[in-house]
DNA sequence: GGATGTGAATGTCTTCACAGCT
DNA sequence: AGCTGTGAAGACATTCACATCC
C-alpha cells in the first residue's frame, strides 16, 4: 500500500460521501459501475483506487455498504478525533467557525487565534480567541494535529512556520498564496480565486476546453 | 496554443500572483527560475506553462515582468469584467459575499439567490435578495456568466441545472457533494471536507506520504 | 452470470538536457 | 555567459481487457 496519488486519496473522500448517502437510503450493496456513476469517474477507476489498499469486494456482487464505508474511514483515518485549530477570524475565518460541518468527520476546532486586540479575548462558538501571540504555546498545550489558516496573504507563510515549529503536522491554507513547508508536513490549499481564473480561461478560450480536476484544486506538495 | 492541462492553467494563476507582487516591489524583469523558486514548481515547468502561449521572454535575461503580467492577465481571460451570480447565503456564501477579494481580478457578484423568505428582500452589501424561484429570469436578464453555488448538497445540482438552463457557462461549487455538468459548461469545486481528510490520510499514514497537489485539489471536468 | 482485481497498454504531465538567442 | 524554448525521456495516472472468483 506505499505511494498511493493525491487524486486518488480525494477520490476516497467522495466515495465516502457517496456511500454515507447509499447508507442512510439503506443500500446494502454498491457496484463500481455504480459508484463510478455518482462520483463521476469510471468503474476502473473505483476499482483500482480501492486495490490499493485491499481487496474489499465480492466478485458477482460488488462491495458491501457498511463494510466498505468503515475501510474507507480507517484509511483515511477518520476514526480517530482531529484537533484542529483556526488562524484567523476575518470573513472567511469566522464562516469557517460557524459552518464546521467537518465536524462530523471528526475535526474538531480546539483553538482560535487572531492578531486583532478587538477580537482577543471574545467568545466565539464557546471558544475563547487567543492572541495570536501565544500561538506556539497553545498549540503545543492543546496537541493541535490541524492548523487551518485563514489570515491575509503576507501573514499566511510565518503562521505556518510557527505552526510547524510548535509541532502541527498538517495545515489547510485558506490565504490566497503558496506556502512552504518542510517534507513530513502535509499541506493542502484552497484558493477560490485559482479557481476562478480557471473558469475565466475556459470560457474565454472556447468553450470546449473545460475547466478542471483539482479543484482543488490548488496544488501544493508537502 | 490547443490542449492546455488544468494543472498548468492553475499555475498560470499563481504566476499572475506572484509577478503583480514582483510589480509592486518594482523589480522589472524575472527568471523561470525565481518564478518557480516563489512558486514551489520548478524552472523547467515554468517554462514549459508559458510555451504553451506564446514564447514571452528574453533568452539571457528572463521575462520582463509588466509584459508577462499583461501576457497572463489576457490569457487568463482577466481583461473583461465577469458578472458572477451567488446562490446561498448561509455561513459560506455570506462570507463570500463579505470577502469578495476576487472582485479585484474582476469577477463581480452582481446578484444574489436565496431560498429563505426571511432573507429575501434583504440588502447584503448593495444587494437585494432575490428568491432562488426567480434564479433562471434574473441569471438571463443580468447575463450573468458565473454561478457560485454556496447552498446544501441535496440543493446543489438542481441550482446547476436550473443555472445551465439559463445559460450559465461557468460553475464555482462550494457544496461538499460531486456536481455534474454539460460539456461546454467550466466547473470547479471547492470542497474543504475533501482537503481535510486527505491531511487526515497523510497523517495517519506515516509522516512522509505528502499531502497533495493539486490543492485544489477537487476534481472536475466539465 | 456478473462484477471484482489487476497486469499491460495508453494517455497525460513533468523533468531533462541542450540547442539557440541575446 | 546566461537563460529561454522545446523535443525527447521519464514518471505518473487512467483506461482497457480479461482471468478469476462468488
Amino acid at each position: 500500500m506505499r505511494k498511493v496519488s493525491d487524486p486518488t486519496v480525494s477520490r476516497l473522500s467522495l466515495y465516502l460521501r457517496i456511500l454515507t448517502e447509499l447508507q442512510e437510503q439503506g443500500q446494502s450493496t454498491v457496484s463500481s459501475e455504480e459508484l463510478a456513476r455518482r462520483g463521476g469517474t469510471t468503474a476502473a477507476q473505483v476499482r483500482k483506487d480501492l486495490s490499493f489498499f485491499g481487496t474489499f469486494g465480492k466478485r458477482g456482487l460488488g462491495y458491501g455498504v457498511p463494510d466498505l464505508l468503515a475501510k474507507l474511514r480507517s484509511i483515511l483515518g477518520l476514526e480517530r478525533r482531529w484537533r484542529v485549530a483556526l488562524v484567523g477570524l476575518g470573513k472567511i475565518g469566522s464562516a469557517l467557525l460557524g459552518y464546521q460541518d467537518f465536524r462530523r468527520q471528526g475535526f474538531h476546532v480546539e483553538a482560535v487565534f487572531d492578531a486583532d486586540p478587538a477580537k482577543i479575548g471574545r467568545r466565539w462558538d464557546g471558544l475563547e480567541v487567543r492572541s495570536a501571540a501565544e500561538m506556539e504555546d497553545v498549540l503545543r498545550e492543546q496537541e493541535i494535529d490541524i492548523v487551518i489558516v485563514a489570515v491575509p496573504a503576507e501573514a499566511a507563510q510565518e503562521v505556518v512556520d510557527r505552526a510547524v515549529r510548535a509541532g502541527v503536522r498538517g495545515i489547510l491554507n485558506f490565504a490566497p498564496t503558496k506556502l512552504h513547508v518542510p517534507p513530513h508536513v502535509a499541506l493542502r490549499s484552497v484558493n477560490m480565486t485559482v479557481e476562478l481564473e480557471g473558469l475565466s480561461y475556459a470560457l474565454s478560450n472556447g468553450g470546449r476546453e473545460a475547466a478542471g480536476r483539482r479543484s482543488g484544486v490548488g496544488g501544493d506538495r508537502s
